[in-house]
DNA sequence: TGATGGATCGCCT
DNA sequence: GGCGATCCATCAG
């Protein structure tokens, strides 16, 4: 998998990959894009001490706190580029998420699947690689596009993509297309 | 030095 | 369908 690409091309491929941390493994079902020149990406402003991973190597981790509460886990591509990881369809260590998580569902949001996963912000900064922290690339698969979901800023760029017909998704995409 | 917003989730009605 | 929880990097002065 070629990491160092723009978020959208990049975003675009990890659908159907598979995620792998620490014995925890789902098929990546939906993630967003966020570029250098997008007011609603936290590279807009330029590097600061907390975005710092995502102007690192690509194929590394940037993973951020939200709300106060919750973790973000996203995959670093070209500089200033990441993908935001927003839900997995889960294939192994489901005991292990569940007891993270504690109720359902374990990994439909961003929030959830860091919890699900045991990802905080120790993992920023951390490069993909095998065994206990990595992403395989998997089967071309039919791919939905809609508006990202939750940001205030940019809201007409189509960068949230799905596997089409995934039960495995935070919201249902507006329509099918793509 | 102090105020504020944010790529969310879970509980309430 | 709506809102509270909860923290720190950033920005203004």
């Amino acid at each position: 998998m070629t990491f160092d690409q723009p978020a959208p091309d990049l975003a675009c491929a990890l659908i159907g990959a598979t995620m792998t941390v620490r014995g925890c493994a789902g098929l990546i079902t939906e993630t967003e894009a966020y570029t250098p020149d997008d007011p609603a990406s936290h590279s807009y402003p330029g590097r600061t001490n907390r975005n710092a991973s995502m102007f690192g190597p690509a194929g590394h981790a940037y993973v951020y706190r939200i709300y106060g509460l919750h973790w973000c886990l996203n995959v670093v591509g070209a500089p200033g580029h990441a993908v935001l990881i927003r839900a997995l369809e889960p294939i192994a260590g489901l005991a292990d998420m569940e007891s993270r998580r504690g109720r359902q569902p374990l990994t439909q949001g961003p929030g959830m699947l860091a919890q699900a996963l045991g990802v905080t912000g120790a993992d920023d900064g951390r490069p993909f690689g095998p065994p206990d922290f990595h992403i395989t690339p998997g089967a071309p698969r039919g791919i939905v596009t809609g508006p990202r979901i939750g940001i205030t800023r940019a809201t007409d760029r189509p960068w949230r993509f799905g596997l089409a017909g995934s039960r495995f998704l935070s919201k249902p995409f507006p329509a099918a297309s793509g």
